[in-house]
DNA sequence: CTTGTAAACGAACGATCGTTCGTTTACATT
DNA sequence: AATGTAAACGAACGATCGTTCGTTTACAAG
């Protein structure tokens, strides 16, 4: 039914323009966070005047929706491409945890997104909150499915929980992230991360 | 020199009064963060009108700074309380884990305050940053002295290294609290706590 | 009771908030 | 080149922001 013949650019021009201001102001609203971060906060980062930003969203609110979505997603496309990079389980893991050896330059700008906008959002702000709460599963199913290949792979004991161990590890990064921004050193994160490969390395066969 | 015939009530009225304010925006700022509370917010906890607070407080940055020492120092006192129960270092240490096993219902309304302060404040507010660094660090000293005191007291093994495990302690607990609240659920706090416990446990003498 | 001083108050201020809308500009299709 | 449609735009809106200030109220001292 209703076949269209559509021309090379498929559905672009505003399309682009919507991801351009997504990508924009990803910093700004990871950095300041989203009651904070103003339309002209916006305006600025993008160089749009302020009718075109409603061309594209409905409202400040839909933006920040778009942007928590980006950002999160950006941490598991950067982390992806780490770990894609390594075959065996430990590899992974290890390449994972260098990702963020640095919370201080976190490599998305403003810090860890589900941190930022979980704190934020926790107890007033339900749609954000459960976008994180999946990202928070999925990277917690993310380090578990490293481990658990590991396990499969011969690479570490039989008998780790690794559910939990992946449970450790997430809090621990989380914990270590906190800190070394607000110590705006990345020491105690560096620390952690010491001890979680000591802590694997004593799992593995 | 100058020695004033102080009234029994020594600068009480105004003092009172400030401390009213902090006590009932405290939980609000916990809540909402510095930047989206507003006055209107402020005079609602307090049902005080708007000039009253100006009589107190020279801005809403100053009341913010004094509500965050507030429920920074709500903290410590609290685990204090918990802490000096107990007699041995084991009793103390776990004590302090309980206290803090309802992430969803924490002690402190609103969360963590050096989670939430700290994740708003870290690349925005350098005031509120280093008042919740100084909060982090006599976090882990506490810790780390009830560890310290385990060892001096022949309860865990005298190799241990406290000041690292003490910052295991911290992060895992900051993650969890994190985990819990996106959650709305005290489950991986308390799956945390257990492992603490365990890890602990293999440390006694 | 009178008086003096500090606290409580709310109207009003300028600034900025998020949003709307009529108009101009840009650009792909005739 | 002419035309139609969507994007870009900025002035203007009402609401709310944080702050100020002249006045009223509360209350302890004399």
């Amino acid at each position: 039914m209703f076949i269209v013949n559509l021309p090379i650019m498929v559905r672009t021009k505003s399309e682009i323009t919507k991801q351009f201001i997504i990508h924009q102001t990803a910093q700004v609203f990871n950095t300041k966070g989203v009651a904070a971060t103003t339309i002209s906060d916006i305006m600025e980062a993008t160089k749009m005047g302020k009718g075109s930003l409603y061309t594209h969203f409905e409202s400040k609110e839909h933006l920040a929706y778009s942007v928590v979505d980006y950002n999160l997603n950006d941490f598991f496309v950067k982390m992806g491409t780490v770990t894609n990079l390594k075959y065996s389980a430990k590899e992974k893991l290890y390449a994972f945890l260098d990702f963020l050896h640095d919370p201080v330059n976190h490599p998305i700008k403003g810090g860890c997104p589900m941190l930022n906008f979980g704190t934020e959002a926790d107890d007033t702000n339900p749609v954000i909150r459960e976008k994180v709460q999946i990202a928070i599963k999925e990277a917690q199913l993310g380090i578990a499915a490293i481990l658990k290949k590991g396990i499969i792979d011969g690479e570490f004991q039989k008998d780790w929980d690794v559910d939990e161990y992946a449970l450790k590890i997430f809090a621990m990064l989380e914990g270590g992230v906190l800190m070394s921004r607000v110590y705006q050193d990345s020491m105690n994160m560096n620390v952690l991360i010491k001890i979680i490969k000591r802590e694997v390395e004593e799992r593995t066969v």
